[in-house]
Order: C-alpha cells, then structure tokens, then sequence
DNA sequence: GGGTTGCAAACAGAG
DNA sequence: TTTGCAACCC
C-alpha cells in the first residue's frame, strides 16, 4: 500500500510561549527542536536530561502534537510521574494528557485491551517476581527434581534463568553455556521445567513480568492491523535511560514507532547498572542500525555536581575495561575535595553519618536534599535504627517493598483469587497458611479448584480433621466476599478481620509490626477504584516498605533519603554519603562471575557518585562483625583503594576526649563531641 | 509412610 | 527472611 506521509505543520518560533533558546544551552535547544525521525540522544550524568525531555514534552505539544499521542517511556513510574508534572508546570494542563510509565505498565494497557486477540482471557492476573518463583518451586517439586542427586538451581535462580532467555533472547542452551556452566548439563531437565512453566501460566490465566513485554511484542508483530492502530496513537515515542533496555524493550520501541519512525531515545552508556535483569547498553549503539538515518545528538556540560566531584567520577571511569570517550566537566568553580571516611566499625560510620547529616542540617543544608547510598538495601540496617533513635525523619528506596512481605502478600492473595479463581499461585499461598495443610495437600486442592467452575459453590472432595475447620471458615469467607461484593476498601476489611487472628499462629515474633503493615495496607486500599485496578498497581509499582517515620516534634520536615544505588537513579543531591564501600559489598562477590561484571559494578560507583552535588563522603567500616564471633578485617573497595589524595582525600575519625584537639582536616567533623 | 512442622544455615540489584 | 533437613503426627 502506498503510503504519505503528512508534513507536520509547525508555529513559527514567535508564536511559542516558552522561551527555548533562553531555557536551555544550545546542545539542549537541539534536543527540544529536533524534528521527526529517530534521535539518540546520548546524555552524560548530570547533563540535564530530565530537563531536556521535560522541555521537548513541552515543544512538541506546544508545536501541535496531541499530548495523548505523546508516549514517555520511563524507568520508573515515579520517574515518569515526574517529568509530566513539570512539563504541566511549565506549559499547562494539556501535558497532563500525555501518556507515560514503564515499559511493563504500558504492555499492561495494551495486553488489557487487546489481549483477547493473543488468547488471553479478560482476568488475567500478573504475576509478581516471587509469585513467579513460587510457581517454579511447586512445578520443580512436582516433576521431581528437587531431590536429583546434581544439585538443582533453586526458584530464585531458575526465575532469573527463563526471565534471561525472553529478555536476553537468546536459547536455554546459550545461556546455560555462558552464564551457568555449571548447569549445562541438566539442560533437559531445566528445558522441561520452562515448558511447565508456560503451560502452568497459561492454564491459569497468569502472566508475568517477561509475559507482558514478550507478548506484547508478539501480538504486534503478528497483526499488521493493531500495530498500525497502537503505533498511530504513539506519534512520538520518547524513551528514557535507554542504556538500560532489553533486547525485547528495543523490539518494541521499534513497533511502537513502525509507523511513523518518531522516536527519541536517551541514554548514557556509562549509567548501564541493569544488565543482570537483562539491559544491554548495546541498545545504544545498536540504535543508529535499527533506525537507518536516526540524528546523534549530544549533552555534555554538567550542571550538577562540582569540579572535584566530576574529576572522581571521570578517574572512577577511566578504570573500566572498557574505553568510555567521555569527559565529564563543568563551568562551576570551587568545591570541596570528595573524602574518603575509613570508619572502625560499621557502627562508627552509622555515628559518623548521622552526625554530619545533622551538621549539615544546621549548616542550612535540608535533610530532603541530602541522601545515604549504598550497594544494596540490607546495607542501612545499623543506619536506620540510628535514625530512629535520634529520630531523624527518612525515607527509604529499594529493597523491600511493602507489597513484598509475607504478611501482605497473604491478604493480596485473597483478593487475587476473588479476581481471578483460576490464579492457582493465589490459591495456594492461601491454602498453605491453614493449619494441618502442607505443600501436598495444598497442591492438590488447587488442582481440584483449577478444574471447577465455580470453587465456592460445589462441595468440596476434601475432608480432614486436620484442617476442616480452617479450610471451612476460609471458604465461607471467601464465597460470602463472592456472593455480595463490596467495594474495595470494605472488602479488605473483611479480610483483615478473617486473616489478622491468624497472625499469632503464623509470625509469633512480631505480631505488632505485620497489623500495623496491614493497617497501612488497608489505607492504600481505600485510595484505589476497584480491585483489578488496585492488584495492578500493586504488581507493576510496587509501594515501598518506607521505614515508620520517625515519632517526634519534627513530623513534617522533609525527610532525609535513604537509597539503594539502583533506586537512585536519576536523583541529585546537594550532599551525598556512599556508605559500605567495601570489598565484597561494592562490587558485590555475588555480581563477580564474570569479567563484565567487574564494569558494572564500577559503573554502579560512577552512579552514585555522580547523584552528588556539593559534598560527597565515601565510608566504610574497616572491620566486619560477624555474627557472634568472626570479625575480619576488611579492605577497601578496589574502585577507591588507590586513587590519590588530590582526587579522593582521606579523612580520620577521631573520638573527640575533652582536652585533645582534632587535625585540622577533621575538626570540621568532629567538633560535636555529644554524639561520640 | 506420606505429610507437616520445627529447627539450623545463607542472604542483591528491580519491573 | 527463606531453604534444607530431621523429628513427629495421622
């Protein structure tokens, strides 16, 4: 078919009500102003991007485009959250319609609307990462191979394994081959295990996170039709970070913009921190091929951070593998050296940063703009019960998420199997937690209930006196919830009133903590429309499990940020303090398999380094506690160890006595001899 | 004997 | 906090 293409009409410069070329600096300008076709954009830390693509929002609504047929494909939902809010602030209501998200919540409205089409039923449920796993730990059992004399991946790793294949789209045997020598050989067995897997997913009606890119993809590629359709309601696709796509996430930029070829991807190849969930900053490169013609533009100057700190960061780089050709540089002057902060133990270093968070604060520095890094999340423990005691109000990003502990995954599963009584992963969790039920027993009910119409109804085929009562009194629960639907927030109540009694039987510890979950729980409930809704936003954004606030007067001060380095991704900091730069911590022993990893983790660094913009302390506890005894000396992380002193300068704690005064360097640190 | 429950060791990062 | 193994119940 023959194909024209219209000329987009645009307004003359005078005519735009924001002041482009004012805003931004003129790498930026041609970012906002490029025309139509493909561009990459390939952005160093701190160079503005956000603001860039925010102003680009902006142009192209401004200069015609329908703000609904502009989808911004972003990391993170918050990450997208936020850049419309600013390009409402900047031009006005309309870039409210603009459509944005993650790759997977985008899929998700897709899968929702036309997923019939892929032989999807109407109430699919999306599976969740350990929902995922639980799947492969019953069907791992259930074909036997949990007691092969080989040693067998456990549910974590054969989930990471499969989500590998679909992402990465390479074969089993390919992967095995590369990134499990050891398991090669169980090819077959891990071979049938994948193809359970699907079939299970596809009995009940499940979908996981792989599925909602993957069969995406598919269903576009397959129907010319819908491709046009949804491609057409994407006139520009914007995507950002896109060092950290997939193989798949790149098919499906291409679909979305088969039609018309508007694409804007952003990226920075030294940011890549995603390849272990299958992100390959080849993307990048790969992208002038995938888009014949696409215009490379760049954004260079940084505004963020200070010259030492960008002179870290560059020195940081420079001891990857690999040549990254680029510079960072600013115009701003001064700034303190970064320091580097060997602390005695981990609680000194806890001391050390809580204590310089309050100076800081005194200094004028506010907590909101100040923030604790680290490798991963178990990393602020000490930290956090610190905070508390000083009661230091913070907010805590990655790791837990409050949709990921035990307790509310129990009551989410009851709303799951009112959604969706075929969602057998739902029904067995639940299953399990009455008394006298076990793994067997829970498995084969949930094979009896996938195979009934309607489970609440008929009678059921299991008596025993071991469970009657309990498997009684869920039924009735459930069957009533059935019978006379309530909305959403009535019906977790309900919930909690079945499930709270069940507590003391199932987490004797810490009773109190778990109803105060669920109670917050309940409160997230009363926010959402309906339940679907409500079980979506749960799989794809998941809340995180924010530390209690801390008690006290100072209630409504922004909070301090806690972060994993992945979590902080795209945020700044006036003050930054990377903890735990240790051996084994940063770069992680389990990220250490092969020579790749090695730049990852640096590159981890180069992130976290680059978030800060006036002050950046780098710690580490130069003893480990091990439990009870084992304390062992620890060594620096190799990424530090040998920068010099004009790059990364060296700090001593010292306990402040009455009498003794502090080194000069370290009388700035110290002076509150309170706190020691 | 099959299944459940209770007790000892390992533990990342995220949609 | 989750997994793997041994004691314990119907």
């Amino acid at each position: 078919m023959r194909r024209i293409v219209l000329k987009k009409e645009s307004l003359p410069a005078a005519e735009l009500s924001i002041s482009y070329s004012e805003a931004l600096n003129r790498q930026q300008l041609a970012v906002v102003q490029a025309g139509d076709g493909a561009t990459l954009v390939v952005a160093g830390a701190g160079t503005g991007k956000t603001r860039t693509l925010v102003y680009r929002v902006a142009y192209l609504v401004e200069t015609g485009t329908p703000p609904e047929q502009i989808v911004l494909l972003t990391f993170t939902r918050r990450a997208a959250k936020e850049m419309i809010d600013r390009a409402t602030s900047l031009l006005d209501g309309r870039c409210r319609r603009v459509r944005g998200g993650t790759f997977h919540a985008f899929c998700l409205e897709l899968l929702r609307a036309y997923g019939d089409r892929a032989g999807l039923p109407k109430t699919f449920t999306v599976l969740d990462g350990s929902d995922s796993a639980d799947v492969l730990n019953v069907l791992r059992t259930a074909h036997g191979f949990h007691k092969s004399e080989r040693r067998f991946p456990k549910k974590g790793t054969l989930r990471t394994m499969f989500s590998s294949v679909r992402n990465r789209e390479v074969t089993l045997a390919e992967l095995l081959e590369t990134e499990y020598p050891q398991f090669t050989a169980l090819l077959p067995q891990l071979t049938e295990l994948y193809g359970a897997y699907d079939a299970y997913k596809k009995k009940h009606a499940l979908v996981d996170y792989d599925d909602l890119l993957l069969r995406t993809a598919d269903l576009l590629e397959r129907n010319q039709d819908l491709r046009r359709t949804v491609s057409g309601r994407c006139r520009h696709v914007l995507v950002d970070e896109y060092q950290d796509t997939n193989q798949v996430q790149a098919r499906l930029v291409r679909l979305f913009a088969s039609v018309h070829g508007n694409v804007m991807a952003v990226g920075d190849d030294a940011q890549s921190i995603y390849r272990f969930r299958g992100a390959d900053f080849r993307n990048i490169f790969f992208f002038p091929e995938q888009f014949p013609g696409a215009r490379l533009l760049k954004l260079e100057r940084n505004y963020r951070s200070t010259q030492p700190i960008l002179d870290l960061a560059n020195r940081v780089l420079q001891q990857a593998s690999r040549r990254y050709d680029k510079t960072l540089f600013t115009d701003r002057k001064g700034g303190d050296l970064p320091a580097v902060v060997p602390c005695p133990d981990e609680h000194y270093e806890t001391r050390f940063v809580c204590q310089l968070i309050l100076q800081l604060r005194e200094e004028g520095v506010p907590l909101n703009r100040q923030a604790v890094l680290f490798r991963s999340s178990h990393n602020s423990f000490d930290l956090e019960l610190e905070l508390n005691r000083r009661k230091i109000p913070f907010v805590k990003f990655g790791g837990l998420k409050l949709s990921e502990a035990a307790h509310v995954k129990d009551v989410i599963a009851h709303l799951k199997v009112l959604e969706n009584p075929l969602d057998a992963v739902a029904w067995n969790r639940i299953l399990l937690l009455l008394e006298g039920i076990g793994p067997k027993t829970a498995q084969s009910m949930t094979e009896w209930i996938a195979s009934q119409k309607d489970p609440f109804v008929t009678d059921r085929p299991f008596t025993s006196s071991r469970y009657e009562v309990g498997l009684a009194n869920l039924f009735e629960a459930l069957a009533n919830l059935r019978r006379t639907p309530q909305p959403l927030p009535a019906e977790v109540d309900t919930l909690l009133r079945y499930y709270l009694p069940m507590l003391d039987r199932l987490y004797p510890d810490d009773v109190d903590k778990r109803t105060q979950d669920l109670e917050h729980f309940a409160g997230l409930a009363q926010t959402a429309t309906d339940r679907a809704g409500f079980l979506n936003a749960l799989a794809l954004d998941p809340v995180e499990m924010t530390a209690v606030d801390a008690i006290g007067e100072d209630k409504d001060e922004a909070p301090l940020t806690l972060s994993t380095i992945h979590s902080a991704k795209g945020l700044e900091f006036h003050s930054v303090f990377l903890i735990k730069a240790v051996e084994g911590v940063l770069p992680s022993t389990y990220a250490l398999k092969k020579e790749e990893d090695l730049d990852e983790e640096l590159r981890l660094l180069y992130v976290a380094v680059t978030r800060a913009e006036e002050n950046l302390f780098v710690s580490y506890p130069t003893i480990q506690r091990g439990r009870g005894f084992g304390d062992h000396f620890t060594n620096p992380s190799r990424f530090i160890a040998d920068l010099p002193d004009a790059i990364l300068e060296p700090v001593q704690l010292v306990e402040a006595p009455a009498a003794e005064l502090p080194a000069a360097d370290t009388s700035r640190l110290l002076e509150d001899g309170s706190q020691a």
